[in-house]
DNA sequence: TACTATGGTAAGTATAAACTTACCGGAAGG
DNA sequence: CCTTCCGGTAAGTTTATACTTACCATAGTA
């Protein structure tokens, strides 16, 4: 079983709807646990627990303003997800092509 | 409660290691469901379940060759995915930028 | 020193979902 | 036909995890 990757986190991650919902509140900009258990159908302990989660995936980041923690998304989270898809979208073309080239010789015989 | 958008269930879909691992199979070439099973940890079964919900993402498509049904990725998936980073990183620098502005009036005065 | 905020964590529950075995129907070859 | 591949699906179990309440620590304030 090969270790997570910070990709596989950041997949876990995303994957929880709620994990989601917070993640997007953050993306108007900083806010308090408070902040974003607000209006929100879940009680603040579970807010904290996911925050915990996409901290790990390294998709947020937190500053300490004395009693208040400000968390706010980790624009590098952006940046692992980009590559990502390029290696995919690279990976997958170059199969496309390999998967062409076959059909063509299966022609030519 | 909003109804799951295409993003959702790409992000329901690849929030699975076991899934993740059938897509990135999947990257290489077109597999039937025993090629895919074969070398896993899991049941063919288990696979076809997987591949299911892939498909209800729109992460892969079939191709049905006789018996066998021949499983591909559907490259608009990763249309989906880059666009809604792009739409996200515009948020997230918008935000920014509201953020630093607020920070200039908060100097001015 | 209280008193009132903040938020993280532990323990337990409850729900979701991943997995297995067993079964079924369709396609190809004898 | 009969046999043998193929793969999807149902039923049930088991495991993971999202959630709640309760508790604790820290920071600011009267």
């Amino acid at each position: 079983m090969p270790i997570a990757t910070r990709v596989d986190r950041v997949f876990d991650a995303l994957g929880d709807p709620t994990r989601r919902a917070v993640f997007r509140r953050l993306r108007k900009g900083n806010r308090s646990v408070r902040e974003i258990a607000e209006g929100m159908n879940v009680s603040r302990p579970a807010v904290s627990q996911h925050l915990k989660v996409l901290k790990g995936a390294g998709l947020i980041a937190v500053r300490i303003d004395g009693a208040r923690h400000l968390y706010g998304v980790d624009p590098s989270a952006i940046e692992v997800l980009r590559n990502w898809l390029d290696g995919f979208w690279d990976g997958t073309l170059t199969a496309f092509k390999a998967a062409a080239e076959e059909e063509q010789k299966k022609m030519e015989r």
